[in-house]
DNA sequence: TCCATTCTTGTCATCTTTGAAAAGAATGGG
DNA sequence: CCCATTCTTTTCAAAGATGACAAGAATGGA
């Protein structure tokens, strides 16, 4: 054999750094010198270990996405999400109110519209979560059918994400009624459907 | 005397082609070169205009503003919105349903988390449609105060904002309740939160 | 010890973009 | 016709970022 590996932990050092230069300075304006300026280490390692720019964005994208994946899945193991309500809880004060996650996300957002890779990681990213919203609706017996409830459940998304992207950056004022509230009345204008 | 002016022509064919290089490649690959190419005038001509880049930059948010504001007003002017629901509509089928607004607002949108100017040029933006949404909802007595009716203002911009954004990078799904329908059950749960 | 593998350093050439400025052409009035 | 103002062309130098690679050092086992 030959020297010991220690490239998963570079990688992560630096993705971190990038993340971190991406928070500060914004993805187009992160070059690879300064994330290795970041790290502490000499730009040609951060190539030898990413790859180039475009490939080291994409690792990058691969680590939001996982991470976006890994809370949702971690609190549905956790058995912290037995209700609906509790999933919507989830989603509101879990998955959009982690700050770095919205900031970076925000930064691939445009990236998305003409990357048809990233759209795809973002589209399964956010469908596991209408998917999650989309069972439970029907386990509580929530709605007419399937296309109702799968509607909803992209408003709740939309609603989330839209006061996530204000949230980001300060645009939004102090609430009394909480969008969550607001998100029990999209529910309940759901399960109102079906008797209609 | 001197030569006629011909400055503000030419600002605008710079910006409009400025904005179409945006929508087709994105703000960060957009150089001057391409500008310039975009309206078949040398890159020295471009600077002569619009100045540095960043000028250029600032020159297409006010642009973009400009139109955006200018639609609500115009509608209103016209008398387009006489109650609630028109306004409503007139948000979700005009302000958050152009195309070209929504992609280059996106492009904007990441550089306000970092830079003062734009994100009080968007607060400016985004506070005027609040503020229409309170006015009506206060003319017709939806609500039971101030607080809430700016919360729900609020919740209806985030959902028409994220709404528009799954649209943007084509995430969204058919509708068959449309978000304009879910748009009526915050206004529904504001009524009813008066009586409660 | 020797070797294959892995990591590290340092340097180079190239490309792109930008900012700047000189010099010339067009235009409308005096 | 002349001149001030405005527009246009052309060219240059500097800065910044990237990709590539050669050469050396460290490591763990045979």
């Amino acid at each position: 054999m030959a020297r010991a590996k220690i490239e998963d932990e570079r990688k992560e050092q630096i993705l971190a750094g990038f993340e971190a230069c991406v928070i500060r300075n914004g993805l187009a304006k992160t070059t690879l010198q300064k994330v290795a300026d970041e790290v502490g280490l000499p730009r040609s390692l951060v190539r030898y270990f990413v790859g180039n720019r475009d490939s080291m964005v994409d690792l990058l994208i691969e680590r939001m996405i996982e991470r976006g994946e890994a809370t949702l899945a971690t609190a549905e193991r956790d058995g912290e999400v037995s209700t609906l309500s509790d999933l919507i809880d989830t989603i509101f004060t879990v998955t959009f109110d982690d700050e770095t996650s919205n900031n970076v996300v925000g930064e691939l957002w445009y990236l998305a519209q003409r990357d048809g890779a990233i759209r795809s990681r973002l589209a399964d990213m956010y469908s596991r979560i209408t998917d999650a919203l989309v069972v439970q609706m029907t386990a509580e017996e929530i709605g007419p059918g399937l296309a109702e409830r799968e509607d909803v459940a992209q408003a709740l998304l939309s609603l989330a994400y839209g006061e996530a992207s204000f949230t980001d950056i300060g645009l939004k004022k102090p609430n009394s009624i909480s969008s969550r509230r607001l998100a029990d009345a999209l529910i309940y204008e759901l399960a109102t459907a079906s008797k209609t």
